[in-house]
DNA sequence: GAGCTATATTCTTGTATGAGAATATAGATT
DNA sequence: AATCTATATTCTCATACAAGAATATAGCTC
């Protein structure tokens, strides 16, 4: 029943912050570890929790791996996604969450797609 | 955080299934098992995990127990059961709970809300 | 290819909970 | 009060995680 998996999937509070964070776009592992402050692995463990539900997907980057929503979630999904953006709307953890995400924003766009890129090499352009 | 019980409350499919039955209105545990065909320990069961936290409230009426809704579910708890209801709403296992619900209806109006009465004391009034 | 960084997996331990059997309880009936 | 009905609780066993420590892996840089 694919309702009660997503359920199941709901009802960590790491796995709702994850998947809260994925809504407007896909975002880079190490950005949910400086968002959410939570241990390596257990951010890696949830999220490939969240994998093997189906309920997010990933691709290499480099050495980085973007985490994203699915391209087409199932009907139910979105239901739920939209049901859940309502109930976080003024729970303080989410919208914590939510802010320090739009603080990472400019330099998430410099990146392209919620990347993070080889950070640390230097300034400009080429 | 209410947000991460409601989502453990909805992770078992027989707490669905109950919480699908409760929306229309109350309904007495009898009922519950005739119309999800379950055993009475499970039901009871689940359903004091609903009592537990909030979700189902529940009255007696001599040997039977009527099991509803809060009167005022909290705006989160509402959202979920909207949600719950659309998600559930071509799901065949659901369906069936209705309609059998929807069967029992003008036996459950006989009685008002929900409740079992003493149904094998004969026919008419009075 | 040695070493580094970012992420994933494995191992272990503790806890929640689900199911069923057996038993207990509340309230009605006689 | 004895008994019956409807429901709840207790006990036991099995399973699913959740968390953290330690370790492995993939892909970069030199």
């Amino acid at each position: 029943m694919e309702l009660v998996k997503i359920y199941q999937s709901l009802q960590d509070l790491t796995r709702l912050r994850v998947l809260h964070l994925l809504m407007p776009g896909p975002l880079c592992v190490c950005h949910f570890q400086t968002i959410l402050g939570e241990p390596q692995v257990k951010i890696s463990k949830h999220l490939a929790y969240l994998r093997a539900r189906g309920l997010v997907q990933c691709r290499r980057q480099g050495n980085w791996v973007i985490y994203m929503l699915p391209a087409k979630p199932s009907p139910t999904f979105q239901v739920n996604l939209a049901c859940l953006e309502k109930c976080v709307d003024d729970v303080p953890l989410f919208m914590r969450d939510r802010a320090r995400l739009t603080k990472l924003a400019p330099f998430l766009v410099a990146r392209g797609l919620g990347g993070c890129g080889p950070v640390r090499l230097g300034g400009g352009a080429t």
